[in-house]
DNA sequence: ATGACCCAG
DNA sequence: GGTTCTGGGTCAT
């Protein structure tokens, strides 16, 4: 007969092999959003050492954030202000709910992580957080390591420029670690056992030389964003997301934390009398297993209340986890990870419900024992959506409504400009700006409040319920007016969603409005791009192979579709069809109208003729010339249905 | 493609 | 998860 703990170790699944070839660093930038507004003001700035102010940033009626020092007075996240206000009388309360100068400020301080990488492999998470995946540079400085003189070591922050970097003492740490107590440069162990020199040690030994590396460059790095950008910010340093997230949070602010090696649980089991003591010959487990299985990224609330009921077998006495915390309700990895025929698989009936994400037990497995195969993703230019949103106490009224969304969409507009036009230096664009993305699709939501139940109560709900359909090209029009653009996306493509979504003209009650656009995709910024060209030939070049790709999509449309045959013509001589010259006059009315009928149709945009946003390069002497709305290019204006069909081929 | 749902700060 | 105001993603359809 065998005793349970050892029941357990036989019957533990095997675990995924690890992959700890990376070096993965994960930013949080302190008090992120007081620092913009210290930035911003520095008389907020606490006298140091004096006792700083409480600082709390509001949105509504909610703390969203706030300084450590209101921390440590007892403020807390998404607290009521009355409560904050009550709590500590003194405390500064800012307005932070004009996003703007945090979104510029996280973008900075991205854009600064980003240049020193080599891959590009940057990601940020929220406003405030950002992992770097750095192995490429710790590969290098590894390998150009003099292991007679690690005391005086220099890394390279550029390939092939040894003068660019800085020196470092590469025996040691640099910043805290967990465990908190090493032996410097050797890998601590806790089996008395020791193992014959094998395979482990020697990738323990490695790894550990390139955690001390990466946890040099992590202070540089932080070191330099606090001198040159003004930020403090507190470091993870580990081999993936997962644990480079975590394990920073040991020492915050202003703090980094290494996670150090072994990360494996040695082969060498003759030590072991426990499932708990396998576990923690690694310090990945030692670890994680204190943490609430709720605090692991990518296991929300959904998927620990399953969890915790299962290892409690029966469900959980609140629905609210923070009571769970620190008390007997408290299920924390090490239980789940030791709990009786723990696994995948068992994790995937506790968690493979319908509509959950397929092989979630495997991933969720793998969380648990500390292993994320997840990339850091590249660098992206532009955001894959944009949403605007506010929340409201009643909304029940089409007046009221409207207005709310002509001030969203407003805000939208003007958020499409900032973060997806850049710089143009073709003398021809419009106002000098292209577009770098271009959302396809616009949705609407809203959150009702429930209808009153039959007893009277009114059951609280925060779900959204949304409707979405393409985005009209109008709004890529850099010279119409954007109140106009504005006007005429409410009216043609949001009142109708809203009409989808309550098709009641009262009776409904609204809490939140948010209009978003997504489906981005980016713009080719090559120079072999199209737009705002004089250039004739490399304009008729365009042409050409606009008309050979509509061809080629042509033999797909049905024959009762009128718009390909009239397009088909041979590309040397164009001839100018007299239905195609008075397509040019609506060219921009939205695609979104052709197939909804709860748009209003073109025949109404396609009659205030001269609206602002259609071609004005009447007056050059080129006559005819047009300019597409969508990309800028220049071209032929009887060209441009063509064209117009061309970009409707990628909806 | 669309809409619900989950996760993150 | 919800309260804020976002942003990223997956699944079923």
């Amino acid at each position: 007969m065998i005793s349970t703990a050892a029941a357990a170790v036989a019957a533990r699944p095997r675990i995924q092999t690890r992959n700890d070839n990376r070096i993965v660093l994960h930013f949080d930038y302190d008090c992120f959003y007081a620092s913009v507004f210290e930035r911003e003001n520095p008389s907020l700035k606490a006298l140091p050492l004096l006792t700083p102010p409480p600082k709390a940033v509001q949105q509504k009626q909610i703390v969203v954030t706030c300084n450590y020092e209101a921390r440590r007075r007892g403020l807390r996240k998404l607290q009521l202000i009355s409560e904050a206000k009550k709590l500590v009388p003194d405390v500064v309360i800012v307005l932070g709910e004009e996003l703007g100068r945090f979104r510029d400020a996280s973008k900075a301080l991205y854009k600064f992580l980003e240049a020193f990488t080599w891959s590009g492999k940057v990601e940020k998470l929220g406003f405030d957080e950002v992992w770097m995946d750095v192995t490429d540079l710790i590969d290098y400085n590894q390998a150009i390591l003099n292991t007679n003189d690690l005391e005086h070591s220099f890394f390279q922050l550029k390939r092939n420029d040894p003068t660019v970097g800085f020196s470092y003492d590469a025996t040691k740490i640099a910043g805290h670690s967990f465990p908190d107590n090493p032996q410097q440069g050797i890998p601590s162990r806790s089996c008395t056992v020791t193992p014959p020199l094998g395979r482990e040690d020697n990738d323990t030994v490695t790894l550990m030389t390139r955690l001390i590396l990466g946890s040099h460059l992590a202070h540089h790095l932080r070191l330099n964003l606090e001198d040159d950008q003004g930020y403090t910010s507190t470091v993870g340093i580990s081999t993936n997301k997962l644990l480079s997230k975590l394990v920073g949070n040991l020492n915050k602010p202003k703090g980094q934390t290494t996670l150090l090696p072994p990360y494996v649980i040695l082969e060498d089991a003759s030590c072991l009398s426990s499932s708990d003591e396998a576990r923690r010959q690694s310090h990945v487990s030692l670890f994680l297993d204190g943490h609430d299985i709720g605090k692991i990224p990518g296991i929300g609330f959904k998927m620990s209340q399953r969890i915790r009921n299962h290892v409690l077998s029966r469900p959980a006495d609140f629905d609210d986890r923070s009571m769970y915390e620190g008390t007997n309700e408290s299920i924390t990895v090490g239980h789940v990870a030791t709990f009786p025929g723990m696994g995948p698989e068992l994790l995937e009936k506790i968690l493979g419900v319908p509509g959950a994400e397929r092989g979630i037990g495997g991933r969720a497995w793998n969380l648990i024992n500390g292993i994320d195969d997840t990339e850091v993703q590249q660098a992206k230019n532009v955001p894959s959506q944009i949403s605007i949103e506010d929340s409201y106490g009643r909304l029940e009224t089409m007046s009221e409504v409207v207005k709310e969304l002509r001030t969203l969409t407003t805000s939208l507009i003007r958020r499409m400009h900032r973060d997806l036009l850049e710089d143009d230096d073709e003398p021809d664009s419009a106002g000098g700006k292209r577009w770098t993305a271009h959302p396809k699709t616009l949705r609407l939501s809203t959150r009702p409040r429930l209808p009153l139940n039959a007893d009277g109560t009114r059951t609280r709900s925060f779900n959204r319920i949304s409707r979405s359909g393409p985005l009209p090209n109008f709004v890529f029009n850099l010279k119409e007016d954007i109140n106009a653009i504005v006007e005429k996306l409410v009216q043609v493509a949001l009142i109708p969603m809203f009409r989808r979504l309550h098709s009641q003209p009262s009776g409904w009650s609204l809490s939140l409005l948010n209009v978003a656009v997504t489906n981005m995709v980016e713009t080719a910024s090559d120079d072999g791009r199209a737009g705002g060209r004089r250039d004739i030939g490399r304009m008729f070049k365009r042409q050409e192979e606009v008309l050979k790709e509509w061809k080629v999509e042509d033999r797909d449309v049905p024959p009762d579709h009128p718009a390909g045959s009239e397009a088909v013509v041979p590309s040397h001589a164009i001839p100018l069809p007299p239905t195609l010259g008075n397509e040019i006059q609506h060219h921009c009315v939205p695609t979104a109208l052709a197939g909804s009928e709860d748009m209003i149709q073109p025949t109404q945009t396609s009659t205030d003729g001269n609206a602002s946003w259609e071609s004005d390069d009447e007056d050059d002497g080129a006559g005819n010339r047009a300019m597409c709305a969508v990309c800028n290019a220049v071209m032929p204006a009887f060209a441009m249905a063509a064209h117009e069909r061309f970009h409707d081929l990628d909806k």
